[in-house]
RNA sequence: UCCCCGAUAGCUCAAUGGUAGAGCAUGCGGCUGUUAACCGCAGGGUUGUAGGUUCGAGUCCUACUCGGGGAGCCA
C-alpha cells in the first residue's frame, strides 16, 4: 500500500511503500539511514542488515543522492526521524539513478545554485519557501473571492505602454507592429471593475528595467484588486485587511515552513489592522529628523521620490507595514486622483514592508473625470488616441474607484524572511539571467 | 548606466612574490542508531582570458570577460 510521508501516522505498525527521492544517506556498519523526501515531507528509512537480503543491503548503501526510490517497510513512531515516524525497510527499489548530483550537502554559491535552479528547488529551504509562496497566492485569491471580488484576467500582450515611460519588453505582433509585455493589468482591471464592481487580476508582469537589487525581477507576479465606489480611505482599509489576512493564513497553515526558514513569527503576529499611516510630507520630515541614521544617502527634498535607503529607515521606525500616502502627483502615474484641497499631491499610498523589503503594495484612487484624465495623459507626454478605450470608462457611467497591486515575490520575501527576492519564484528572471 | 568586491579541483574556500592545499562530492575500505554522521586510503588543477613587471607570478600592474553586493527605476 502506498503512503505519503505526511500521512504516515495512521499507518503506524503497518507496512507501507513510500515513493520519493533520496535526500541523504548515512551508513553505519550494519545500518543504513535513508532520508527519503516525497514532496509532502522527509522520512528516515532504516535498513538493518539482518532485515533484508545482502544484495538489498548493499544496494541501499550505494544509493546516489536524489535517486528516485520505492521503499517498503513497517511504519514506526520514532522521534529521531524528521516527521516523527520512520520506516523499517524490508524492500527497496531504485526507479531512477542519480549519479553525480551537483548540489551537495555543503555550501554553494549563488551563481551555481541559480544555474541549477531546476534542482535547487528540491532543497529543504527552497521547498519551504516555495510552499509559502503557494500559500500566499492561494490566501490572496481566496480572501478576495470571499469578499466578493471577481477574478478578471487581463492581457499579457498589450498594444501600448500602460504607464508610459518605464522600460517595456517588446515583441512584434504580426503586421500590427510592436506589442509589449504587460507591466500591469491595472488599466484593464478598471474596465472589469465597472462590469463587476470588485475585480482583481493575477498574473505575471514584466519590466525591462536594468535593476540589479535584491528587490527586483524582470518577470514577477502581481495581484491587482480594483473597486468601484471605493475612495482612498476605503482603499487603505481593504489593503490592510487583505495583507493581514494573508499573513495570518500563512502563520496558520505554513508555520512549520516559517520555522524551517528561521522566520521570527512574533513579528508576523503583529501584522493586524490598522497599519500606521504617514503622509509623504511627514516622511520627508522624519527622514530629516533621522538624517544621521541614513548611510550613503541624503534625506530627499520635497518632490523627490523616496529611495531604497529612505524606505528602509521609515520602515524601521515602525513595527508593522507602513502606509506612506499623498506623494507628489508629479512623480506618480498619470491616472492617480489629485487631493482636492492640495492638487499637487495624489490620493495614493505605498505600503512599505518592515525590514527593508520595500514597497509590497502600491495603490491609489483613480481619476474618474474624463477631462482631467485626458489632460493628465497629455501632460505625461502620452498619446490620447492610445487611451481611447480607457477614457471611455469615464465617459460611460464613471464612478469614484480605487485599487492597488501587490507584488507576490516581495510579499513572500518579507513574510518568509528571505533576503533576496530571487528565491521566492521557481525560476527567477533577472537582468542578464534567463537560464534555466 | 554608475560605485565597491571577487574569479584557484565538480562545489565551497585556503595558500609573505619562491614545490598547488583542505572540506564536501566521487571511488575503495571500516563501523548496529546516524541527524550536513564519523574514521582510513585514492583519483581529481594550463589558478577566468590576453598582455606586462620580475631570476621567479595563484599572488604585483593593465585591459577584457564573467559573477557577487549596492545605487537609480520600481512592485
Amino acid at each position: 500500500m502506498f503512503a505519503t510521508v505526511a500521512q504516515l501516522g495512521p499507518h503506524a505498525g503497518r507496512e507501507v511503500t513510500l515513493r520519493g527521492w533520496l535526500y541523504n544517506l548515512r551508513s553505519k556498519g550494519r545500518i543504513h539511514f535513508l532520508l527519503l523526501r516525497d514532496g509532502t515531507g522527509t522520512c528516515q528509512c532504516v535498513v538493518f542488515a539482518g532485515d533484508v537480503t545482502p544484495e538489498v543491503f548493499d544496494t541501499a548503501g550505494r544509493l546516489d543522492q536524489e535517486c528516485s526510490l520505492e521503499v517498503t517497510g513497517q511504519v514506526r513512531e520514532d522521534a529521531r526521524s524528521p516527521g516523527g515516524f520512520e520506516l523499517q525497510v524490508t524492500a527497496l527499489q531504485v526507479l531512477g539513478a542519480s549519479a553525480d548530483y551537483p548540489i551537495t550537502k555543503k555550501e554553494h554559491g549563488t551563481d551555481f545554485l541559480l544555474r541549477n535552479r531546476h534542482l535547487w528547488v528540491r532543497s529543504r529551504l527552497q521547498h519551504a519557501l516555495l510552499r509559502i509562496r503557494a500559500e500566499v497566492i492561494a490566501a490572496s485569491q481566496e480572501w478576495l473571492n470571499a469578499q466578493g471580488f471577481v477574478r478578471f484576467d487581463t492581457p499579457i500582450l498589450t498594444p501600448c505602454s500602460a504607464e508610459g515611460t518605464t522600460n517595456l519588453f517588446s515583441t512584434s505582433y504580426f503586421d500590427l507592429g510592436p506589442a509589449y509585455l504587460a507591466q500591469t493589468g491595472q488599466l484593464y482591471v478598471e474596465a472589469g471593475m465597472m462590469a463587476f464592481g470588485k475585480v482583481y487580476c493575477f498574473g505575471p508582469t514584466f519590466r525591462a528595467e536594468k535593476s540589479k537589487t535584491r528587490r527586483h525581477l524582470t518577470e514577477f507576479w502581481m495581484i491587482e484588486p480594483e473597486m468601484a465606489f471605493a475612495d482612498h480611505e476605503e482603499n487603505l482599509r481593504v489593503q490592510e485587511s487583505f495583507l493581514s489576512a494573508v499573513v495570518a493564513r500563512v502563520l496558520d497553515r505554513r508555520k512549520e515552513d516559517l520555522l524551517t526558514l528561521s522566520r521570527d513569527t512574533a513579528a508576523l503576529e503583529r501584522v493586524t489592522p490598522p497599519f500606521p499611516r504617514i503622509t509623504y510630507d511627514r516622511a520627508i520630515e522624519l527622514l530629516n529628523e533621522h538624517a544621521t541614521e541614513l548611510t550613503d544617502a541624503m534625506p530627499p527634498r520635497w518632490g523627490e521620490d523616496l529611495g531604497a535607503p529612505h524606505e528602509v529607515l521609515l520602515s524601521r521606525l515602525h513595527d508593522k507595514p507602513l502606509f506612506v500616502t499623498h506623494y507628489p502627483a508629479a512623480i506618480k502615474a498619470f491616472y492617480m486622483q489629485p487631493e482636492p484641497s492640495r492638487p499637487e499631491v495624489a490620493r495614493c499610498a505605498d505600503l512599505l514592508a518592515p525590514d527593508g523589503y520595500g514597497e509590497v503594495i502600491g495603490g491609489s484612487e483613480r481619476i474618474h473625470d474624463a477631462d482631467l484624465l485626458e489632460r493628465r495623459i497629455r501632460e505625461h507626454g502620452l498619446r490620447v488616441e492610445d487611451y481611447g478605450w480607457y477614457l471611455d470608462l469615464r465617459r460611460y457611467g464613471t464612478v469614484i474607484h480605487s485599487g492597488f497591486g501587490m507584488g507576490i515575490e516581495r510579499a513572500v520575501a518579507w513574510i518568509a524572511g528571505v533576503h533576496h527576492i530571487r528565491e521566492t519564484i521557481p525560476f527567477p528572471r533577472m537582468l542578464d539571467k534567463i537560464y534555466p
